[in-house]
DNA sequence: GTATTATTAGAGTATATACTCTAGGGAGTC
DNA sequence: GACTCCCTAGAGTATATACTCTAATAATAC
């Protein structure tokens, strides 16, 4: 593999694990067992490995999220849809915890990231809309569904920083992906009222499958 | 004023405007022109600013969501909680932002922070139930309201960050109370589904008082 | 083989940051 | 006046961080 390859990589594991933060640039390319003159010869600084993973992140989601226009939306896409985001989620989960700092410190960061977010909000829309088309969920007027996924869009994003703080213990540990798919659940809790007789049954059995396994017992967590 | 509370309130003050990651103790020392050593008289260090205030912000929202417990809640009670609550959100706004660096770096503010997070999850899910009491939800088993809490919390404590990337500038600019509140918009937006026949129409346009004045205007932002 | 270009090493630098240390001022008390 | 206690100044330090510079090596083109 490419160095330059081998950055980006080696920079996502650590900011993964560690935080953006706390990972610096020598970091990186001790990690690697590359010089720091190497890895400037790669990247001119610190924001344009970070603003080339942001991109790698957009493209991933915006795959999966690619709604089709042709015909209408199974439960099995939605299903799909919800895994995949929370995959990306958590393949880039460095990138939502510092957010704010990011975006402040990149403007094209700041551009790229509002457009992201303005593309996934559309998407979340769509995906309503198509669900009631498939009679899935009642529909509804349009000013209650933007709110609607505006909603899901806070959810989701929130969700990973919501588990971390409710962790006892600092840093990755204890977290995986399996317990990041609980905000599934609440994802779908958010959808409950709006589900058409036909198929609630059906939402409501695909939901127990994302259900907490221990939820007391995690936010009681090690004292 | 004690030099010890001027510490407190001008580091709250910088946090909030610029985060706590660019906020030096030096430059809080600066800021109210007072020497480095002096502030580390008052203070052993950073983290220890940064718990203070932490508790601060506890307190204030404990007081804000004592929920009485000898009569039932009424409309205005959750207009209260709903506005207290983002109150408090702003005036502490700087900890949401750098919520898990804070939480990784002293062990203390994590343990405190996670039995805050425990004690709203209680508070909304007693809000809901009192709600339902007093005829302005319709009641809903236990398991889906405390999902339903946990949602109301997710909306809650991530809605500064989604305004401010959202927002086409960086830092603390064009940021304002009243935007926050906006929030209140979408936590109510997942109260709709409940609501009585009784209640539907003053809750409804509770809502609209909270609607964003130009939501799609905000997000295209200045390019 | 030689010239050119791409890649790499690694020492080095300017700046920042959290924090320390010593010396002393000011106010009250005896 | 001297003693004490609280508070303050401000120079200073160890460490870290993002990044640079030069020189050398590997790869490729001709």
């Amino acid at each position: 593999m490419k160095t330059r390859e081998k950055i980006l990589l080696s920079s996502l594991e650590l900011f993964n694990e560690r935080g953006e933060r706390n990972v610096t640039t020598n970091h990186i390319a001790a990690h690697l067992a590359i010089s720091p003159g190497n890895l400037y010869y790669h990247f001119r600084n610190k924001s344009d490995i970070i603003y080339e993973i942001f991109q790698e992140y957009e493209k991933l989601v915006d795959y999966y999220l690619d709604i089709p226009q042709d015909r209408p939306i199974t439960l099995e896409d939605m299903t799909f849809y919800l895994e995949s985001v929370f995959d990306g989620l958590w393949s880039y989960r460095f990138f939502h915890r510092d957010l704010e700092y990011l975006l402040d410190s990149d403007p094209r960061l700041r551009k790229g990231y509002r457009e992201f977010t303005n593309r996934c909000l559309a998407s979340i829309n769509l995906i309503f809309e198509k669900l009631a088309e498939a009679g899935i969920l009642e529909p509804q007027p349009e000013e209650l569904r933007a709110a609607m996924s505006l909603n899901v869009w806070l959810v989701i994003t929130n969700w990973m920083a919501f588990l971390k703080t409710a962790h006892a213990l600092d840093g990755d540990s204890g977290l995986s992906l399996n317990e990041l798919k609980q905000g599934i659940y609440q994802v779908l809790t958010l959808e409950i009222p709006y589900l058409t007789p036909a198929y609630r049954d059906r939402v409501m059995a695909l939901r127990e499958k994302y259900r907490p396994s221990l939820p007391e017992a995690e936010l009681a967590a090690v004292d």
